[in-house]
DNA sequence: GCTTGCCTTGACACCGGCGGCAACGTTTAG
DNA sequence: CTAAACGTTGCCGCCGGTGTCAAGGCAAGC
C-alpha cells in the first residue's frame, strides 16, 4: 500500500502520515522507485494514533501504544507503559478540570457580581 | 514612571509591557529623551490585564476590560462589552469541562478494561 | 572620558501538529 | 509523446505570549 492510499483509507492526509514516519509512530519499506510502502497492520497503528490524539495525547503520550500494537497485542492499551500513561493521562485531566471549575466559579461570581453592581448603579434599562 | 519600574511594580518584564503597548492595552507618553512615561493608573492596568490572562483570556478578550477601567469604572468587569465577554468565556469554560469529562470518562473505562484484561491474561504478578 | 545601567527598536526562537509550496522523479492512461 | 496523477525531500507559516540577543542612544557617578 502507498502513501496516498494509507491517507485515503485513514481519512488523513499523506504531509501527516509522513509526519508520523518521521516521528517514529509508524513504519514503511521503500519500493525501488523510493516510494513507501506500507504494511496492512499500519492502518490500524494510523487510527490508534488519530483516536488518542483525538482526545488530546500528543505523540510522545501515543508511542507505547503503538509498540503495544505492534507487540501483538490486540488493543494498544493492555501494556504497562500504556497503562501509566493512561494513568498520567487522567490525572492530567481531572487537575486540569479542578483548575477549570475554579476559573468557572470565578468567572461566575464576577459575572453576578458585576451584573449587580450594573443593576445598582444604572437602574436597568432592559424589559424587565 | 519608565518602563523598568512599571515592570517591576507590576511583577512582569518589560518586554510584556511593550508588548501590551504595541497591542494597544496600555499606553504612555514619551519623554524627550524618547523613553516611555506611565502614568500611575497604568499599573492598575497591567495588574488586571495579567490576572485576567492567568485565567486564560487571551489579550482581545482583556480588551473590553481595560476600557472599561480607562472609563472610569472602579474595576474592568462592570461595563456591558466586558460582561459580554465574561458570558462568552463562561460558556467556553462550561463547553471544555463537558470535553473535559468526556475524555475524563473514557479514559477511566479505558484504564479499568486495559487492567481487567492485564489481570485476566498474565495473572497479575504484583504482591496481591 | 569611562563605566554602569537604564532605555530604544527589531528580529529570531519557542511549542506541535500539521498545511502548503517548491522542485523534482515515476507511473500510467490516452 | 505528453499530460495527469502520484511519489519524494525540504523548508516556511501558524498561533500567542515571552525570552533573549543585537546594536545603539541616554543619564549619572567616578
Amino acid at each position: 500500500m502507498r502513501i496516498g492510499e494509507l491517507a485515503q483509507r485513514a481519512g488523513t492526509s499523506t504531509r501527516t502520515l509522513r509526519y508520523y514516519e518521521q516521528h517514529g509512530l509508524i513504519r514503511s519499506r521503500r519500493a525501488t522507485n523510493g516510494y513507501r510502502a506500507f504494511d496492512e497492520a499500519e492502518l490500524r497503528v494510523v487510527h490508534e494514533i488519530r483516536s488518542l490524539l483525538a482526545v488530546g495525547f500528543d505523540l510522545d503520550d501515543i508511542r507505547p501504544f503503538v509498540a503495544c500494537l505492534r507487540a501483538g497485542h490486540a488493543t494498544g492499551d493492555v501494556c504497562p507503559d500504556s497503562v501509566a500513561v493512561l494513568r498520567r493521562k487522567l490525572a492530567e485531566v481531572d487537575a486540569c478540570r479542578d483548575r477549570l471549575d475554579a476559573v468557572r466559579d470565578q468567572l461566575h461570581h464576577q459575572l453576578t457580581e458585576a451584573i449587580a453592581h450594573r443593576e445598582k448603579t444604572c437602574l436597568r434599562r432592559t424589559a424587565p
